[in-house]
DNA sequence: CGTATTCTTGACTTATATCAATGTCGGTGG
DNA sequence: CCACCGACATTGATATAAGTCAAGAATACG
């Protein structure tokens, strides 16, 4: 495998590792480019390997028994991804399916506990970010039971800014591509609702939509929506 | 501190630990008994200690900035519980409150790092827990996203039967004091509607109510209306 | 007992889903 | 290069689940 080292140190996740570590979980990894529209891996199937994603964005979702889906998270560059076994489960519990071509990184899953004793370290990171991702999941369930639909959504589109955005002329732009069926799954609700309301904050010079596209124009009037009730 | 070490010994938590770590972790340990209403630890309060649950039951709750308060999650017998170091955060993200009167354990945190490194399966079972609660936290994303709020509620009743529920004579009863509000934070509702769906549950004579009391006299019809929609 | 929670129940309102068209974009192939 | 197709988006009309408002009743507790 031919991959920098240098990439991974610049994560949190690996900058406390030695080169001599950094180098044998690197022996160990494979590399593979995932297309828009594929998956990683799928809901139910064997937990194989952990991944890493290196480029690119993903996301994970699940399908209820009678068929409707959520997506459970974004994956963004530098994020672990696919690590059942820290769930104790053989399987995956999601789909992790590339928004925009992807670049990931592999490991078989035998390797994360060989990984982790041999690096304490290594673990006490692993597990601030599962707690980090508990958090997310703690305060998206306070927002869906507490928040109107508005308000949710101007929540998931600034973290969407900061996870993902990118400055351009007319403001911050959702660096992948997303659709209103996707902030739908995101908040809890359907693509229709999700429509209007963006509909709504481009009549007010909050946001500029367009297909699988979302700008951010005035970040100001957002946190507004989002923080304080019924503007 | 006279605790018993084999009370420990049969948790999962601990199950693998040798008894000198285990005497070693005792010897830090504090322990204190807490009256139903009073909390453990407060949100936003420093995280001085990690804690373990031996006996009764507390709700750890969350209020928002607009005082709403949602219930995170229940703390059984045998749950650790309040470590935010492992969120890497210095505060408590929610306030714990028994719900019935408890026995708690207490470490000072500073001793967490110290007892991982020292017992890395220590380690490797702490993240496996936080990695069901993270789970469980999923799961609860999905139904608020998708289910209505009669199953929901059934959802949340069949839970707690499960981790708390005792067989009496009219059949599975809730084993702590538990109010509509309780549920309806726990669900992301109002008591009113808690209110009314329990009353035709219990005309239909799946359950029976009664003031911070819970009987379940038909799992089987509670479970129909959890899975299958619109019974 | 009386006082304070907790619970129940009815009437009304509203946010949001659902149903149903129609419009628009962007890529593919003729 | 244009036309067409499929995916995505918009928007109106209507339905409804669940919230809000408002009393009252039941239960526990001091």
């Amino acid at each position: 495998m031919k991959i920098d080292p240098t990439v991974l140190k610049s994560l949190p996740l690996f900058d406390r590792m030695s080169d001599r570590d950094l180098n044998a979980m690197l022996e160990h990894a494979v590399s593979r480019r995932v297309m828009p529209g594929d998956a990683v891996f799928e809901q139910g199937a064997p937990a194989k390997s952990f991944f890493l994603l290196l480029h690119g964005r993903l996301k994970v979702t699940q399908v209820t028994p009678d068929g409707q889906q959520i997506i459970v998270r974004m994956v963004h560059p530098g994020d672990l991804f696919g690590f059942a076994m820290a769930l104790q489960r053989a399987d995956y519990p999601g789909t992790a399916i590339a928004a925009a071509e992807s670049l990931t990184l592999a490991w078989p899953t035998e390797m994360w506990s060989r990984f982790v004793e041999q690096n304490p370290r290594l673990a006490v990171t692993a597990m601030q970010t599962i707690g980090q991702r508990l958090e997310e999941a703690h305060t998206r369930i306070r927002e869906m039971s507490t928040e109107e639909v508005e308000r949710r959504v101007a929540h998931a589109v600034l973290r969407l800014s900061r996870q993902a955005g990118k400055q351009v002329d007319t403001g911050i732009r959702i660096d992948f591509p997303i659709s209103r069926q996707d902030i739908a799954e995101m908040t809890g609700t359907t693509l229709h609702t999700v429509s209007r309301i963006l509909s709504a904050w481009e009549a007010r010079g909050i946001v500029e939509g367009g297909r699988q596209k979302l700008t951010i124009c005035d970040p100001q009037k957002l946190l507004n929506l989002a923080d304080r009730a019924r503007s």
